[in-house]
DNA sequence: TTTTCAATTGAACGATTGTTCAGTTACAAA
DNA sequence: TTTGTAACTGAACAATCGTTCAATTGAAAA
């Protein structure tokens, strides 16, 4: 037996990225096998590679297609405005953007290392590029006097982890919603770069 | 051949964990094999399981002598004070703890999900003692009006993302020092917790 | 109905994995 | 000097790894 019933072509491409994030972010890269993501899908191993020239490439698409969206997603949510309410929006955006993207977070995150020098490259320079839009919001608001910090830079990268960290706790079923998380959450960023 | 010269009884057990800890941060545990372990230490694979009854027995004393090391060096460091007094306390010793200790720190939080189910249920119990320990803080200044705080647990989690976020970006050469990086976070964390 | 060909199977490849163990070595005790 | 034994080697085990490819299938085009 070959190709099963219906056609395919639109749906396996998919179903083995779905099911490659969801075993990696689970597992971690290395310990995933091809075969296991074959078996996900419900297809022989060597079906996988009609869609992903290694497992490498696999890896980075699902890393690269998650910054892409993200820093697509920024760029039409960023407006102007004073620094405070800039600072709102980063803030409001990155927890809402990020809560119902677990396995993307864990995935490019932690698989880092897993990634060719190349690919790394790559994927740090779209990282940066969202880096460096929180960081020239807490410049401005630094340059106007509504904030004060200490250093633009690490108040960025310290910022980051603590909204991204949201992902280390949420549940779905859990006590609060969304609304409520980027509340308590914007509280926190705002009193940490006010006077 | 086999024992070459010295004695090597007291010195190949820590080369056997210190090579282990380092390539695990470096490369994750799946993608780290025994004998990758074993050629660093300048043995045979064989001569790793007199140190280690297996390779998941590794990865567990690793992470459990992170955590047991943090436990009781922030049991030496608490002291009693105010709220804020013993905020501070917390932060700089959470600082000063972990920037020395990057590769545990990595290994500590990245390879959770490798445990075995029930040595991932003894390292998140002692990680959960060491958050309770900041959260008694935060409910003590929450108690006593000295701190402004939505939500104990979730200030609990987003302050210990934030500072453990300082292994990300520190490095040993960088500009700032350990007490210049301890003065800007104690800042945030202050202003965070605050009116 | 026949032809075409993208999609998939099934089997194979050499390499590497964690782990075991009989045998060998060199230090320590007698 | 002899003996005991902890430490280590070297080889082997079955299992699994990523990847390749000729053969097969079935839906779509003619």
């Amino acid at each position: 037996m070959a190709r099963k019933q219906g056609s395919h072509s639109g749906t396996t491409g998919p179903k083995v990225r779905a099911a490659a994030l969801r075993l990696i972010a689970r597992y971690g890269f290395a310990a995933v096998s091809m075969r296991q993501i074959a078996t996900d899908v419900g297809v022989q191993v060597g079906a996988l590679y009609n869609y992903t020239p290694d497992k490498q490439s696999l890896l980075y698409d699902l890393m690269h297609s998650h910054m892409a969206e993200l820093l697509t997603a920024w760029d039409q949510e960023a407006t102007a405005g004073t620094a405070f309410a800039r600072l709102e929006r980063f803030t409001r955006f990155h927890i809402r953007f990020h809560l119902p993207r677990a396995d993307q977070v864990f995935v490019s995150y932690m698989e880092l290392r897993n990634l060719s020098p190349d690919n790394f490259t790559k994927i740090e320079a779209m990282r940066r590029i969202y880096e460096d839009a929180l960081d020239d919001i807490l410049r401005a608001g630094e340059a106007d006097g509504q904030f004060t910090i200490a250093d633009s830079r690490i108040t960025t990268m310290g910022l980051i982890a603590l909204l991204t960290g949201v992902s280390n706790w949420y549940r779905d079923d859990g006590r609060l919603s969304v609304g409520e998380i980027e509340k308590i959450y914007w509280d926190m960023v705002r009193k940490s770069v006010s006077a």
